[in-house]
DNA sequence: CAGTTAGTTAAATAGTTGTTTAAATATTTA
DNA sequence: TAAATATTTAAACAACTATTTAACTAACTG
């Protein structure tokens, strides 16, 4: 990850509707979730969906498959890994910034109902 | 750290100009800069950085104190960690993210001289 | 094939951001 | 106290972002 690819993510994240879509795709695993079905979840129109994923996959934080009729998104965790791995380097002092407790309280791995 | 303030950190950070300026105060260490350093180093007008810096104060990432008559601007390591830790734990699906090779390859951690 | 469903693209527009120039404020020095 | 230094604030403006409505493309279904 160099500066460059930072700014875009960090872009493309500073945001309330992406960062809400960002987080469902994060909770919703590999297989990721139906565009119509993050327009509904997000309570958003469509051209406005489709506007803020196509900034998250300009960034490249999602990707995109196509199913038919549907088109699924989902997250890149690798993306969001070099993402936080170029801030712990870049932004906090060099040492580890925040490594332990990250066996996450919150938001339990309920992926795949 | 909330999503509200999420969103502003990462909005702060999401710029050129800011992201160079938080990590030149993050390499400067507790003491800062004084506003004119950081504006030579980043090779831009006053006005400009004062813009860009109420920006990273704003958005708690940086801390000001004043000095005779010049003002010092220093990274909140506090805040950044805390930005760190949201985004490990809300969009990276719940495990750690990058945990491992957080003992810097670069910048050697040179803090507290 | 006609209709419906899923999603994107286009165009218009209001709001926000970044840059510049000029003016203002505060602090030190002569 | 006058001049110089360090920095902020104000105002103007170009560039970018987000939202909306309408029109479009592609895939399934009857």
């Amino acid at each position: 990850m160099n500066r460059g690819r930072a700014v875009k993510s960090l872009a493309a994240l500073a945001q309330d509707t992406r960062l809400d879509a960002f987080r469902l795709l994060v909770q919703a695993g590999p297989d990721g979730l139906a565009a119509g079905d993050l327009a509904a979840r997000l309570d958003i129109s469509p051209p406005a969906l489709s506007f803020h994923l196509r900034g998250l996959a300009h960034a490249g934080l999602v990707r995109s498959r196509q199913d038919g009729r549907f088109i699924y998104y989902s997250a890149d965790y690798d993306a969001m890994q070099s993402l936080v791995g170029f801030l712990t380097e870049n932004c906090c002092g060099g040492a580890a910034c925040a490594p332990a407790r990250a066996t996450g309280r919150k938001s339990i791995a309920r992926r795949m109902p």
